[in-house]
DNA sequence: ATTGAATGTGTTACCGGTAACTGGTAATTA
DNA sequence: TAATTACCAGTTACCGGTAACACATTCAAT
């Protein structure tokens, strides 16, 4: 070392390496270096693209990452955005997480990812967190959320969607579709092949915004068709686990033995009542048919095939990307994207066991 | 208004609320408003308290959220760590998450998550976008990695969690348990029933390190029981599904109609393989015993309920994120927590299906 | 060759907090 | 009562980038 050592050579900064750090190095401002990393490739002139060239090795050469926190703070972008759904372990909002970040991240953008358990306090805690943060866009599940959390999400002003569900007060954006006209598709199909006393099989509709509307809208269209709507089972809190629905099958068997099918709030307590069956010799469809929502793995795994709804889960979160994204772009140059509500298609897809 | 516009009231700043327009509503410097929100209730004198209490009502008032990009970027302390894991919907990591997440919430540190989809290459983008905010601790499954990550997350200088698996050349701590070890146990238990030929059933050992490691355990233990170690069949990539389960069992009857049992990768394959057997008329587990791993619902949910290997996936998280917390609290007292590597215990289910 | 436009680089100020230090006041001790 | 100590609020500087502006250079068109 020639150097003293309290005078560091500039090429080896004992910290963390900064964007000065690589401008000494190169010879030129730091300001330079921060254009050279936000230019796309390809672009200016010959020169200016030699230059951002060696810029981009020497960062290499000396491990640079830039601070995304800086770079936040100082362009007032924070480069993410927040996605909040019920449950991880829900292959449709999984589904639905893989569209969306798909969609997101081929803007530049990332996905900061929360779960609330189903939970409005949980929800709530967790976007304050998120807003503290303050994310570019934010994307909830459904249209339950505590009044605070609707106050701090206005007070953040950027864009909301809110997903899966229509809904009558939206927040602002919404991308969903009708859980209570899926219900009722699936209950017409039961009339048409002959079944009259059905049933729903659901959580407790005060934990499950989702489910309860499911509820509402099987009730809706079995009084439309001039049903019955006494055969309601409430079976746990959301989510409504497999064993639910296994239980859910042996009460209604025991209570109602005239019914002839049953609805269930998802395919997973369908498959426990299924299941149910199978282990008390009940036969499926002949003595109780059984339907599901949803379109799980499990729905087309299991034996007999269930019935089910079919949601494009991934199109859901394209679509609410898609459209956070526009609405995020409308905002940086000072428009405001009118509140869109886009619908999802859905099928009832008939299996094995109705 | 008496005030001219051009001097906007001190009350009523414009733009977001920011820490000096609450001081300047209190009267007091910016400084003492950072420290009141830092402190922790019922501290310091009591005029201190009420001056407290004060700011802390004006902070409401004014509908102030700190900027936690701001004080991180002043702290350097980004208040979260990141935690990878290959899948969001898989029950098994999603349970990890929820332990993890309880345990490092405690500590007022945030969880930043992110799944991989058993992509090493995922993984590695992933790592460099959330390194780049700072995290002040990193967990990833498994140790599967590539040079580029295992360099980064050198680089990073901040602790490191493997967690899920045991491994011979950690990057820095585990928490885990041995795969090839609970296979084992699993072999040891159909052995001791009688079985004898025994295949495997899992997806391309390539694709999942985990699986993988499951497999070699397979062959290790029939060698170790003089048993034959040719019933290996590759059923497409990680995550396995339940239709690879089905065709995997559809294939190794036809090809192999000795074989008296078959060990799954996971439940979910095995539950295909289960409902194949159904479909084919073939008894279970009378002609063909089939075995899983990881303790998902589905394998206690069916019928007959899958002998498996359960796991407690909460622990693993919980245990993580604790670990996580000793070393970031070593760190900020300077000093560095020798490298644990800590086992999660597990134990085979036995059910119906063996 | 001259001009104007387009492009590229450097300089300065600033984002909103916190660390570290300074000086002052209240509580404790001699 | 004076000296010492503990505690507290204010001041200043700074974290690592980018916006905005000023200035220099290159290129195209007259």
């Amino acid at each position: 070392m020639t150097r003293p050592l309290s005078d560091p050579a500039p090429e080896m900064p004992k910290g963390a390496v900064t964007m000065a750090d690589v401008a000494a190095r190169v010879g030129v401002s730091k300001m330079t270096v921060s254009r050279a990393l936000m230019r796309r490739d390809g672009e200016g002139r010959d020169a200016t693209q030699q230059l951002r060239r060696r810029i981009l090795e020497t960062c290499r050469e000396m491990g640079y990452v830039m601070d995304q926190t800086a770079r936040t703070f100082s362009s007032k972008r924070s480069g993410f955005v927040s996605v909040l759904i019920p449950a991880l372990n829900n292959s449709n909002f999984s589904d639905t997480v893989h569209g969306l970040t798909a969609a997101v991240e081929a803007s530049g953008l990332q996905v900061l990812l929360g779960y609330t358990d189903y939970d409005a306090q949980t929800e709530e805690r967790l976007l304050k967190a998120m807003l503290a943060r303050r994310p570019e866009g934010v994307i909830v599940t459904g249209g339950s959320h505590t009044a605070a959390s609707r106050a701090l999400l206005k007070a953040a002003r950027v864009p909301v969607v809110q997903m899966w569900d229509l809904l009558d007060n939206p927040i602002e954006h919404v991308v969903g579709f009708s859980n209570a006209q899926a219900i009722g598709d699936l209950v017409r199909l039961l009339h048409a092949k002959g079944y009259r006393r059905i049933a729903f099989l659901g959580g407790a509709p005060s934990s499950d915004a989702r489910g309860a509307e499911r509820r509402q809208g099987f009730v809706q269209a079995m009084l439309a068709l001039g049903l019955s709507t006494q055969y309601l089972l409430t079976v746990g809190q959301a989510p409504v686990s497999m064993a639910h629905g296994a239980q859910g099958a042996a009460n209604l068997v025991r209570r109602w033995p005239e019914v002839q099918a049953v609805v269930c709030v998802s395919d997973h307590a369908a498959f426990g009542a299924l299941m149910e069956c199978q282990r008390q010799g009940w036969a499926v469809p002949q003595q109780l048919a059984i339907a599901g929502f949803g379109g799980f793995e499990v729905a087309t795994a299991c034996h007999p095939r269930l019935t089910t709804v079919m949601v494009d889960c991934v199109r859901i979160g394209q679509t609410a990307g898609e459209l956070l994204l526009r609405a995020i772009n409308a905002g940086r140059e000072g428009r405001r994207l009118p509140p869109q509500t886009i619908e999802i298609p859905f099928r009832v897809a008939e299996g094995e066991s109705t």
